[in-house]
DNA sequence: CCAATTGTTCAATAACTTTTGAACTAAGGA
DNA sequence: TCCTTAGTTCAAAAGTTATTGAACAATTGG
């Protein structure tokens, strides 16, 4: 049971800048980048929105490319595809997340579960 | 005459990214950057859709705070608003465009119109 | 003044995206 | 096996964005 991820020469530029365009996704790339070397479940990001809502932006992330989704067990562990994008981007995403940090209109993520190392 | 612009504090990440999310004002960006210091009218751009269209996609723009519309007489001189972007989000837009830059699915401008010195 | 040029606005439509709830699958533990 | 937990899928509804054509405004040049 693995999930599709585009290979890093498929990572299209449009998509991705459209798919950080949402500040939930955003809140979630800056959530994980702030945890990075961390695999985290997608219960993590329930503040952001309902069971299913979260699971709408999570497959639209990892479909663009921008994070990768594990399948271990019923969990999906879930990490940012950094490398994957500074290789394809060079730059981009540093600038994106150290933008998203300071953004103060971007919704929160709690910090009330369990995570597990990459 | 003048067109409403954000200040640069007003500039928001997500509307950034949103509004560059999308092929046709991606272009207009990338030619505005290889253009830079020059000011360019929008039929520059008719190339990349109708002049209602493109009315509509330079508004997004210029409302996202990417690019500066200056009124001269019937024209309407179109810059990048590089500095600004770059005080405010260090390293996107350079990130942003160099990705831009060597993107062969984006669609081209020609180069057969008017221009004039910033 | 008249006509041409540049670009905007408006309303309609088409196309897409987001959100929701109910039903579902798959794995794990009692 | 049965129950729970984690997450997906589906279809519907709601909301947003993109595209079009017709009508409009403002400036410039003859």
């Amino acid at each position: 049971m693995t999930l599709p991820h585009p290979n890093t020469d498929q990572i299209s530029l449009p998509i991705v800048l459209g798919v950080l365009g949402d500040p939930t996704r955003l809140a979630i790339v800056r959530y994980l980048a702030s945890k990075e070397g961390v695999a985290l479940n997608c219960s993590r990001f329930l503040d952001l929105g309902s069971k299913t809502n979260l699971s709408y932006h999570l497959a639209k992330l990892r479909e663009a490319g921008v994070t990768r989704a594990e399948v271990v067990g019923t969990n999906r562990m879930i990490t940012l595809r950094r490398a994957d994008l500074d290789a394809r981007f060079p730059g981009l995403l540093d600038s994106v997340i150290a933008a998203a940090v300071d953004d103060p209109a971007l919704p929160a993520v709690g910090g009330h579960d369990i995570e597990m190392p990459a």
